[in-house]
DNA sequence: GAGCGGAACATACTCACGGTACGTACTCTC
DNA sequence: GAGAGTACGTACCGTGAGTATGTTCCGCTC
């Protein structure tokens, strides 16, 4: 009884857009860009796959022959805007060669991705229960931490001292920023907000900076 | 207890321990033990209630008796993590004077609360999707920030200047300690691994200490 | 101490949603 | 032009959150 030998699908038919073009369908990316919004919209709990397939106009046969599962079609998603949002902010310190102007720099770039809603919803506050912790740090680690890391070794380098702490400081210096991201977003006055942020970690750069030396084995 | 017209429920009849007492029921207490388990277990989305009430012993009508949604049993367990880990916080930081010495006892008393797993996976991972972040948010300024704004402030009355500026110290740093514990949670050697946090974080507040003032607006 | 009202459950169901099974249409290659 | 593989569409299933509807027990009143 399943499968009726004639189908009809009339309408199905004068929906279609793309006429099935060879190679790298459309779809994927048609996928991708609506779930991208509902996820934003809705979270990863909040968005049924078919509304994701309404959107997209097709059906979830397409979906699953694209991602084998919500979770991935998720991750694709996360992985597009967290490469994205990387690439953008490399761009910005590989312009800036005084490794202090470049932290403020980086922080700069950071705040302002973190403003757009889409990265902010998906890759900050729904990748780390949706993905899972293990599979969140694993890519944060490859995309944003590494950045962070990059600009603080330079900072300790410029500094005397400070052998093996590189990573610690870039973990801290790293969940300051996220946190300041938020704070931002949720200001009733973001622009004040932001440059209030700017003024904190430039003084705590700065107190480094007055140290002769770091590395002191604490109590 | 249950209908004892023809249902069998000889099983439950025997499990059955709290004697139907007056007023409060212990039924609400072993749900909310039995369903922080399995959150911490297995995540807020990965935790059926079928699990819940088999592991307390009782049906969903129980549940739904007491608690009137999923998320609302979440939610229960979630503030009874987070306010208790702020009363530990806050009695050990209430034993310090000096402001400076206080700190770090914070930091170090945070960092210790932020290893019990029940607390890293639930208030820390789960909370801010489950919740949403708007209702994290607030969760979270009444009861972890408010206490490093105290400490923060102190620290601000200490030096001269930053006026206006605690509620941002307050965000970074509370980011930074929450990045860490993360850090020192999935260490190696979470001890040596805390013990560089303590050493950064002091170098941190060093530098800041030897900064004559602050508030020099920024470009 | 009979009756009554509500709290504290239990049972059985509905419905939304992620995932699967299996089909067909189109295209490419030989 | 026949076979194979890709790119879908359709119908179905299982799970799990939430609901409707009981039923029992306790405390109170008269």
């Amino acid at each position: 009884m399943t499968h009726p030998k004639v189908r009809p699908a009339s309408v199905l038919r004068a929906a279609r857009k793309t006429p099935r073009r060879s190679g790298h369908s459309g779809t994927k990316r048609a996928l991708l860009d609506n779930a991208t919004e509902l996820f934003a919209a809705h979270g990863y709990a909040g968005t049924s796959l078919d509304e994701v397939v309404a959107a997209a106009r097709v059906t979830k046969g397409a979906l699953y022959h694209h991602f084998p599962s919500k979770l991935a079609l998720f991750e694709s998603v996360f992985e597009r805007l967290q490469t994205g949002a990387a690439r953008t902010i490399e761009q910005r310190i590989d312009a800036v060669d005084d490794p202090w102007e470049r932290a403020q720099t980086g922080l700069r770039a950071f705040l302002e991705v973190c403003q757009e809603p889409r990265f902010r919803r998906i890759c900050l506050q729904e990748a780390p229960a949706a993905l899972g912790h293990e599979r969140f740090a694993e890519a944060e680690r490859s995309a944003s931490l590494s950045l962070v890391e990059r600009i603080v070794d330079d900072l300790l380098a410029d500094l005397g001292g400070g052998e093996g702490l590189g990573e610690t400081f870039a973990v801290i210096f790293y969940g300051a920023i996220r946190s300041a991201s938020e704070y931002v977003s949720d200001a009733e006055d973001p622009d004040l907000a932001a440059s209030q942020i700017e003024q904190v970690i430039g003084a705590i750069l700065a107190g480094l900076r007055s140290l002769e030396q770091l590395a002191a084995p604490a109590s």
